[in-house]
DNA sequence: GCGTTTGTTCAAATTTGTTTGAACAAACTG
DNA sequence: CAGTTTGTTCAAACAAATTTGAACAAACGC
């Protein structure tokens, strides 16, 4: 069946080409490769769910891309599988609420982050600990407290935000 | 006058690498280049106010990295010129609030591209009202208007959030 | 079992982004 | 003014990240 903005065949639809160039430069924005946003765009304004094979198609990337892809988002809970009654092949669909998008971000690439930093920066206090010059020592550590200071920021906000973006 | 850590033409060290390290980690997660995360590590960890020539060699990047990096961090407020009395040469210093750093980067990163983003989606709104199929033009305009509350909600976020990061 | 469909993996090719360094400009000095 | 110091610019070199495509595996149908 055709889909219903294009023959399978055929270049994007205008309308198509817009919205997924605006989710390209999104996940530009956060750090992820284009592709995840192409695949992600071309679902969201899909009024059918779509199969691994239709994305490459219609994007004209490559098997590898799209597999690629729809695992990373699949972690980022940005698209799930669509029910599909006997057929073999699977089809995708994408999340669209804004807090489950940021939560998935938030989890799978903030988070990491955020902790492995908290490991760093108390291994550094340990080594700011060991330095002679008392004056220096002091100056050290002070820093060194700061980024802890930013670390906890970091971790009071990313609830906060959850939870404005949910509303 | 010889650092306290280091002669200048020395290795950094043990605890500036360290420090250098997690910046570096840091504003990759934030897309910015790794020498980004030199310079302002070295100016973070330091006890004095550092040149572009002492920059250049205690990181050992080229010269162009660092007037490059450095300009970078003076558009985010992240890093400031230092007083110097008679001294030509110009000595930096980093800006070290988390507010200050949060907001430049909001300013100078994330503004821009919410800004340019809601006006690609005016533009895609203007292309689904073109759509003829009614019933597919609601599904479209429905997608467009999601979009549209997502920008909202980003730019009710970043002013509560700067809020948040300046406590 | 054998061919087909669907999807994954990963080394190599490609693309994208960063860094370098040489040429240049500006500000000062003797 | 000629030489020195300080810093900028930008094309080319390089490095890092992404994409490709061919080989492979798994699941199915005949």
């Amino acid at each position: 069946m055709d889909d219903l903005l294009n023959e399978d065949q055929h270049d994007l639809h205008p309308l198509e080409r817009q919205v997924v160039a605006v989710f390209v430069d999104g996940v530009r924005v956060l750090g992820l490769p284009r592709s995840i946003g192409e695949i992600y765009g071309l679902l969201f304004i899909s009024p059918t769910s779509l199969s691994l094979d239709d994305l490459v198609r219609r994007l004209r990337i490559s098997k590898g891309s799209a597999s690629q892809g729809l695992r990373m988002l699949k972690s980022l809970g940005a698209v799930r599988e669509a029910e599909n009654g006997v057929e073999r092949r699977t089809y995708y669909e994408p999340a669209i609420e804004l807090k489950r998008l940021a939560g998935g971000f938030i989890r799978e690439q903030v988070r990491p982050h955020l902790e492995s930093g908290k490991t760093k920066i108390n291994r550094l206090a340990e080594t700011a600990r060991t330095i002679d010059d008392p004056e220096l020592r002091k100056f050290l550590s002070e820093r060194v407290e700061r980024m802890e200071t930013w670390m906890r920021s970091g971790s009071r906000v990313l609830p906060i935000l959850q939870k404005i973006l949910g509303s």
